[in-house]
This record gives C-alpha cells, structure tokens and sequence, in this order.
DNA sequence: CTTGCAACATAACAAACGTTATGGTCAGTT
DNA sequence: AACTGACCATAACGTTTGTTATGTTGCAAG
C-alpha cells in the first residue's frame, strides 16, 4: 500500500470543483472531463476516486451541506429561540453573491432528485436536517414563551421551509425581484405570526 | 403548395408529446427521438416542424401555459376580488395529480432556464404573466376595499408568487409533506393578512 | 396527367458522453 | 535493491445525442 494523497480529501477536492462546474453548466450540463480539468486532474483520476457520475454529484451534494452546517449550527446556539430562528433562516436566504451561488446548485439538484432515486434520497435527507433544525428552534421558542403553545412545531418548520423556497427559486431564477431587505421583511413576518409577545407562563396562569 | 395537415395543429400535437416526456424523464432525460416516438412519428417529421431541440422546449413550455391560462381567467373573474384570487391561487396549487404534473414539467424547466437564455426569456415572460395577473387582483381587492390600501399589489404579488413556488417545490420533489388542506390554509392565512374586514370607504372617513 | 412540394420515414454523421483498458511513475514495503 | 500497488495520464470503446442528408409517398395545383 504506497499511499501519497489523503483519500477524502482528494475527493472533497473533485466535490469542490464539481460544485463550480455545477454554478457554471448547471448538473444536466456535468461531464466528468469538465470536472477532471476544473480540479487540476484528468479522467483518470476522478475515476480512481469515483466509481461513477452519479457517486460524484451525491459527494458534491453532501459537500455542499457540510459548507452549510457549521454556520448554521453556530446561529443556532443564539440564547433567544427566536432570535435564532430569525438568524438562521436568514442563513438560509439568497442573500449573497455566495448564498445564490450555493442555491443555483441545490437548484440544479433537484430536477435530477426527480429521477434519480440515489439523489432523491440524499435530497429527502438534506430537507429532514433543515427541517428538523428549524422544528426544534421552533418547539424551543415555544417552550420558552416566546411562540405560541397551540403549535404543530414541525407544521410551522414546513411552511417556513416552502418559504424559504419560494424565495430561493424566484431570487435564484430571476423571474421576479425580492430584495435582501424583502426577503427579511418576509421572515420576519411569518415569525412574527407565530411569535407571542407575553410569556407562556402567564398565558397558562 | 401541397399541404395536408395543419401546421400549428401539428405543432401542438409535438409539444404535447414534449411534456409528456418531461413529465417520465425530465428535460434533461428529453430526446427528440422519444417525443417523435410519443407522438407517433420519427424524427424525420418532427425536424419537419422543429428546427431545432430548444425550440421544441419552448414550444412546450408555451403549450403548458395555454393549458393554465383558460381557467385562470374563468376564475379571474369572480365578482369578489378576494374570492377571485383565492381560486386563482388555488388553482395554482399542487393540489390534484394533474396539477402536480404541470408542476413536475414547470420544475424540470427552471434549471435549464438558467443556462439557456431563451428558455430564461420564456419562462420570465411566464412569471410575468402570473404575478400580473395575482397583482391585478389585489389592485382590484384593495380598491372594492376588501383588501388594504397601504399595499403595494406589485410587492404583494410578488410575495404570493413565492409562497406557491415554495409549496410547489416541496410537494413535488417530495422532500417535504403539505397536504390539500394545509396548501388551502397556508394561502388562505397569506390573503388573510392583507384583507380587511371593513370596507375601504370606511377607513378613509 | 404530369409535376411539384409538403409530409413524413430512414439512414447517416460527427460530436460528446460515461466508462473501461492500458501504461507509466514513484513512494513505501520487504 | 527489487518489488508492489496507489496514483494518475492517455487512449480507446460503445452508446447516445442533435442534426443533416437522402429517399419515398401522395395530395393538389396547373
């Protein structure tokens, strides 16, 4: 076993430059040659890393969302529960020359979910982590009192996803115009439909 | 001039097929071969009427509009402007299979969209159209005083258009669950923000 | 009744694709 | 020092693609 490169970090490396080959032709427009070349290498190469195409654009998925994580997880330990739903949605929204480059890409993804069962189910997982993450700031603002009681968490986390959504695919396509200030306005808006000015331990006495 | 069939008929019949195929492979998995086939003829026939693959795409996502447009207008027409737009959005909705198809072909359309500018060209024209037509009735809404008047239509429309596409995306790429009447009521709290009880004269008084 | 062109089918084409095969090079083991 | 296998380049393969070329047919005008 002569070993010289690190493994994963070598294919994190092809991930990285498939996610700029994605922004650039989009996934339908992927060759693994365009890749090869955007990562410094050849074919040869990426196919001593990858057993296919398809194994390559669900590691540039995955890596995608490690690029997410952290951020969003710091956000998340903000001492206000609503605090931190605000900031983290915000996170989410196409905010950015960098944030609308990661949304062209989850974009790109998701035609290709529809038929390809491999990524259909690395998407499903993606939207059960976003998903959760915002249920569960959602169920603490609620038990702290700063959101209304007679809450279906996960409901409300969905809506806010579509929300979110919504907003990525008309920002990211161009067909309309929300400004960043909008795009706040509108979260802050829908937050504040299921936020509760007094605290729950008053309603309940 | 010998002609036996109806162009523009034919066309239609071509465009169909088009969707048809979207709607099992995508139109990224989209072969001029397999929608010549779909629709009963080869690719000899269809280069007779098409001069090329991205105007075939166009042509489709023109024919899938046609198929909205009737009964948008049909509903448009509603003597209550509030009532008029909730049915319009409605209709908008994933709600039934058919629906849920349309939305499949229109999802499959965004993405190539952003790397064909005359697809972006169409489908821009397409979302104008929508988010004219949502405007136009919260115009009509505020000025019967159903809805408020310190609200810009454009804006308002704009945020209603987002709200379907973040519906639409989750329930067709299946990454989220919206059932019927959570759509329903997710659109139906949105118009209920911007309605108003009292009537416009009122308020001016 | 001839003729011309619309309306197709069939076939061929070059380009591009994912994948596989082959070969070379060099670090690390024996 | 010989050897081995990881690492990567290069090339080839078979398939599929959009497009073009080349028929063939049959209605309708002249």
């Amino acid at each position: 076993m002569a070993k010289r490169a690190d493994l994963s970090e070598r294919r994190e490396v092809f991930a990285a430059a498939a996610l700029r080959v994605i922004m650039k032709s989009g996934v339908g427009g992927l060759t693994v040659r365009e890749v090869s070349r955007e990562a410094g290498f050849t074919t040869g190469a990426l196919t001593h890393y990858f057993q296919s195409k398809d194994q390559l654009l669900i590691e540039a998925s995955e890596y995608s969302a490690r690029l997410m994580r952290p951020r969003m997880e710091k956000l998340a330990r903000n001492a206000s529960a609503i605090e931190a739903l605000r900031k983290v949605v915000w996170e989410a929204l196409p905010l950015t020359a960098k944030s609308r480059h990661l949304w062209r890409i989850w974009l790109g993804f998701w035609e290709r979910s529809s038929y390809n069962p491999k990524v259909a189910r690395v998407m499903r997982a993606r939207y059960d982590e976003w998903r959760g993450r915002l249920s569960m700031l959602i169920r603490r603002a609620s038990s702290e009192g700063q959101a209304r009681v007679d809450l279906d968490p996960d409901q409300a986390a969905q809506e806010l996803v579509a929300l979110v959504d919504g907003i990525g695919v008309q920002v990211v396509l161009g067909v309309g115009r929300i400004p960043a200030a909008r795009q706040r306005a509108m979260v802050d808006a829908w937050i504040g439909s299921i936020a509760q000015s007094r605290p729950n331990s008053l309603s309940k006495g």
